[in-house]
DNA sequence: ATAACAAATGACCCTTGGTCATTCGTCAAG
DNA sequence: CTTGACGAATGACCAAGGGTCATTTGTTAT
């Protein structure tokens, strides 16, 4: 399949990149971070893998600009969410975050792969651009996390972000083991080593919160 | 480098074996699984690639097991830790486990990339040893956490190890980032999002212990 | 119509996990 | 001590996939 028209402008060129974003997306449904290819990515654009590399410098730098896009939204989610009325309590908070968070299949599996292996193989300024991104966005979350948890100090709303980043990290690999393991995992007697994400989630997330109100309000 | 001597006896193998793991685990403290290669650990025994595919069929297993007796070795220390006299709550049990797993880089690295990586590209016997003992271990340690936090119901001990792991999981790989990152997150305004693998998980196991105490005293 | 630019291409390189026909220690039998 | 057989060890080889770049070719300004 080859392309007959070509980005000569910046906002073609955007488009493109758009397009290959895209697909990059739908084709991570079914593939892993080793599995998924440029090859491929390349032909569901209909492009050459060459060109690829135009837009995007590596494959690590492919997926971390499709992780920040999802992260993105997942800060715009939460904060919606966040700012609806009512009374908030630490329950309440752990549910929203689980909420949000739990049906964003992509995003997740994508934030467990992050540091360990998005995080090589790319560009100083990229990543700079990442966490800047991430810097921003979880400075005015943790903030709304404050307000809505009066016990928080100045601060430990980011801190309880880190620990979300963490939980899902962990639970997703947990949660989707490759397809030798899940095999192992469906014989009856390993049924207490399975994990549900979505559940998992919330409940863990809801009993941090309840032990940091706690440790706050004992003292 | 040539091995003039051959591994014939089956205590001969075990040696030989042993070796791998050693000079793997030696590697492994350097190294991330991407740029750990077997041509490496093989230079590093002594011995020719292909030899060491007479010992590991590929190289996730080689590394599983590894995990497999770090693993083993960890709940031993735990077990040792939780048997200790005296008075018990939620917040020294989360010391404790912390405590166990805080230096164990090794490990920890090696369960970061676990699911995620290691379970791909091995064979269902290997997956099934690996899964058995967990769930052995898991399940007895389990028991042991439930003796010293008497408000846990049955096989809620083996709850909060699946929440210790995805912590682990997920606070090593926000501690320890590609070089590009750690070099990005420097920089002084950067430093809300900088983690500390110990303290960070200390403190958010005790949080996660108290609050399932209070959730399970309350009703 | 044409020259200049640069987007697109795909053949190519390199690394690395994994294979296998061959080599050659090792040991037991004669 | 010699020799034959076993199988451990080898390393040349293969395939896959990330990444490169000289060349091709669509596009546009003149």
């Amino acid at each position: 399949m080859v392309i007959k028209q070509r980005a000569r402008k910046d906002e073609d060129k955007l488009a493109r990149r758009r397009r290959i974003l895209d697909e990059a997306l739908a084709l991570w449904d079914e593939r892993t971070f080793a599995t998924l290819t440029m090859a491929e990515v390349a032909a569901c654009c209909g492009l050459a893998k060459g060109t690829l590399y135009l837009y995007f410098t590596t494959k690590e730098e492919l997926l971390l600009a499709l992780l920040e896009e999802l992260l993105a939204d997942w800060f715009d989610a939460l904060d919606s969410v966040l700012d609806e009325a009512g009374h908030w309590d630490a329950a309440r908070v752990g549910r929203a975050i689980g909420g949000v968070t739990v049906y964003r299949t992509a995003l997740t599996r994508l934030l467990a792969i992050g540091e360990g292996t998005l995080e090589h193989n790319i560009s100083e300024a990229q990543a700079r651009a990442y966490k800047g991104m991430t810097l921003t966005r979880a400075g005015s979350t943790g903030r709304r996390l404050e307000r809505r948890l009066p016990f928080l100090a100045a601060g430990e709303g980011m801190l309880i972000l880190i620990r979300v980043h963490a939980l899902v990290t962990g639970l997703r690999q947990l949660a989707d083991p490759g397809p030798i393991v899940r095999e192992v995992l469906a014989l009856p007697e390993m049924a207490p080593l399975r994990v549900d994400f979505g559940p998992a989630l919330t409940t863990a997330l809801v009993a941090m919160l309840l032990g940091m109100e706690r440790e706050r309000t004992a003292a």
